[in-house]
DNA sequence: ACCTGAACACCGTTCAAGT
DNA sequence: ACCTGAACACCGTTCAAGT
């Protein structure tokens, strides 16, 4: 079929849209993606080990859109304007922070951010054990938040369109429970969920975080 | 085969136990639970309306186990106490903290425990949104260092074993990387994670932003 | 009410064979 | 060097049919 001959970049670019279409993670497979690519499932083979190293490029590469705040700016700021780069990015690429769980940053790109990160901090005069903390907080809060995101607009996107009712049906539940049994903090939680957006939050995430790295090195 | 009738709580309780014993989470599937109990893989279809809802009420049964704190103690202990026990239940289920991110906490139990976390906040005196951001930050730390946990486990068994080279290819990049590029932090990162367990690494991520909830209180 | 068997439409992965 | 086709061992899910 397919006489021009594909590379491993175009197979990850292609990945990425691929699974952009999709439903769910799981929806997503590397035979749609051959499919996509006019090519067959077992070429991928060729130049990928396995579906894991596929998914493994792929973070890399979304992780390599993110943008290095100007290191001349107060370390805080550098951490919050990192970090909204980063939110930004994976709201870009949908799934991406299921990626990055299912993945390991072994790659220097994931490793070099990484590495930035805690640098900021510790110039800062943060220890070194105490910016490790906290770059591996702010890192769980950015993914724990951009797949409840995900899933969300997901639950609306096919809530709209009548066509899960399953997804709808969970909603109700979810209701339904806080109202039946007068969960109250639940009550307002839903409240601050639909009052800020997913970007909000992660960012008041932040600066809680923030405050508790201030308040040591006071 | 099976003249047993079986019933919702049984089909769970093998489910994760065949969880346990499977290598991933995506090894995991219902004709292998099916199996275990002696059973047709249709048959679970008659019990559960699809995969989604028997993950969903393996979450719930997780969940369950974990033990609400004494309410009388201080609020910062309280919460370091509920959250080292869910850290517990997370780590006697082997992949449950994959199964809180897959799943919806659409049900009571889990609805009741999030509304706790934030009732003991609020009790202090933190406002009802920083309380929140508090405790979706708590549950995302948690489950995200749970994951690496998991994921690093089987890594060490695997590469023990010698039954898969791929991991251990992993382990070496990473290593190599690190020291062709002199990321500096990371290897402090390594060592910090050598040096301390992942529950340790979560009490201290723990104290951290409960030190940013402090300096708000103040 | 509860379970089976067979079928359907999918997967990831391998490997001989083609160009 | 790069790709195909067929095959293998799996999935989740449905549904008529059994008891």
């Amino acid at each position: 079929m397919a006489n021009q001959k594909i590379n491993r970049e175009q197979i990850i670019i292609q990945a990425l849209e691929t699974l952009q279409k999709s439903k769910s993670f799981t929806q997503f497979s590397l035979r749609k993606v051959a499919t996509d690519l006019n090519v067959d499932a077992s070429t991928l083979y060729w130049h990928f080990k396995n579906k894991q190293e596929i998914l493994q490029a792929m973070a890399a590469y979304v992780v390599g859109r993110v943008k290095i705040p100007d290191t001349n700016l107060k370390w805080d700021d550098q951490l919050k304007q990192l970090f909204s780069n980063m939110f930004d990015v994976y709201e870009r690429y949908p799934f991406s922070a299921i990626l990055m769980i299912e993945t390991i940053p072994s790659d220097l790109v994931r490793l070099k951010l990484i590495d930035h990160t805690i640098g900021i901090m510790v110039d800062a005069g943060i220890d070194e054990q105490t910016a490790n903390v906290a770059a591996t907080s702010f890192d769980f809060l950015l993914t724990g938040l951009n797949i409840d995101l995900t899933v969300e607009n997901r639950f609306r996107q096919q809530i709209v369109q009548n066509k899960n009712a399953e997804m709808a049906d969970h909603v109700k539940i979810i209701h339904q429970n806080i109202k039946n049994y007068d969960l109250k903090h639940m009550q307002s939680s839903v409240k601050i969920r639909n009052q800020f957006s997913a970007k909000e939050q992660f960012e008041m995430g932040l600066d809680l975080i923030i405050d508790g790295l201030k308040k040591r090195l006071n």
